[in-house]
DNA sequence: AACCTATTTAATAACTCTATTAAATAACTC
DNA sequence: GAGTTATTTAATAGAGTTATTAAATAGGTT
């Protein structure tokens, strides 16, 4: 491989690799391997697998809510409102697959991983559920909106795209389908939980 | 600890950290240890760690399925049919609260769990499926319901299910909720998964 | 070219992990 | 109680892990 840049290169390879197996699942010497560097070069740059891992946890933790906290903000109805976080969020899980499987699986067991989640959701949180409750509030005063929870809304839409999600993985292996399945099942998903959604919350 | 049956002491308690920490992150040693044993005998009872993965693996995953698969047959309304499945799950869940963690965690990458849940699927899943698939088939006869697809409709119910509980465990470490706020929590979800599952298929 | 600094490697210390072996102990069977 | 089998342990081989160190190499500057 060879890259002339190993600092990033090695952070590249890593995040793959802790994305998909894990931090116990992943060693310095298969990082250098993947890299294709000496494994002390791992250390050189990172100094300790730990701090190698929480840099690659920040930016990935940070990526996911920042999908959700770029709301759109212009008068839309509520519907495409609906639509566009949804869209956003299936978009965000198409690009980075291993993206809930990671965030569960290490969530469990994973203290690093936990007061990640932790410091940067009371700076991010907030933030999200304000701007989509001042939307849900504006549509009520406009009285296109029943009476509805923001929290138990949010909740409902990361579920369904994310479970979605590993539902599709699931039956990709399960059912043996082909990539055109598994973008047809997205598909259907998307239009599917659109509707769930709104058929509970319109007035 | 040393009660007097070892093999099954070393299941349970290997159970427990498996499900917590994953197959990489626990060793037969710890496993041992957590036990009061020596390390031999996990290897002795159990020849080696991955048969006791395994094991392991296969249990618990028929039980999850099983849960699922004990969908009531009685005549009831298709109100309380929902009701019953999401009770089961719920249920469930609180009882093994790392399940859906272990689940989607090791379904990323352990090929054992993969090819497990790939077998026990294809003996329990047409026979959910075609249970749920009755039931309905049955209430639309009687004008009851709408058109409903099954596979939308357990996939919806599972999603919620599994994440108002990873939700939970999330928000109790964020927002430091006690016992009783989680209790709560969940309960909440309860209804409020029922009422959404509801009003997207009463006919 | 000589010097300096940044990058990269080989070697290795100090562990831990899985799995096996042989020996010790406990539990039965006659 | 002797003999047989089952359970449990100590010891250890062999491989792999993280992290450090010193040495080698590459790049840039004067």
């Amino acid at each position: 491989m060879q890259k002339n840049n190993m600092e990033e290169q090695i952070l590249l390879v890593a995040k793959e690799l802790f994305m998909q197996f894990g931090y116990e699942g992943v060693s310095t010497t298969q990082v250098a391997k993947a890299v294709g560097c000496n494994q002390a070069l791992v250390h050189y740059y990172y100094r300790t697998k730990q701090n190698l891992f929480k840099i690659i946890c920040q930016q990935e933790i940070q990526k996911m809510l920042k999908i959700l906290a770029d709301i759109p903000q212009e008068d839309i109805s509520f519907e495409d409102f609906i639509e566009k976080i949804i869209e956003a969020q299936i978009g965000f899980l198409k690009n980075n697959p291993d993206a809930p499987f990671f965030i569960i699986g290490e969530l469990r067991h994973n203290s690093e991983v936990l007061k990640m989640m932790k410091e940067l959701f009371s700076e991010f949180g907030k933030e999200i559920v304000g701007k989509i409750r001042l939307f849900v509030q504006m549509k009520q005063s406009k009285g296109e909106l029943n009476d509805v929870s923001v929290e138990d809304l949010l909740i409902d839409i990361v579920s369904l795209d994310v479970m979605s999600f590993v539902g599709q993985v699931l039956f990709t292996q399960i059912l043996e389908m082909d990539s055109q399945t598994q973008e047809a099942f997205l598909e259907r998903r998307k239009t599917h939980i659109k509707k769930l959604i709104l058929s509970s919350i319109k007035s």
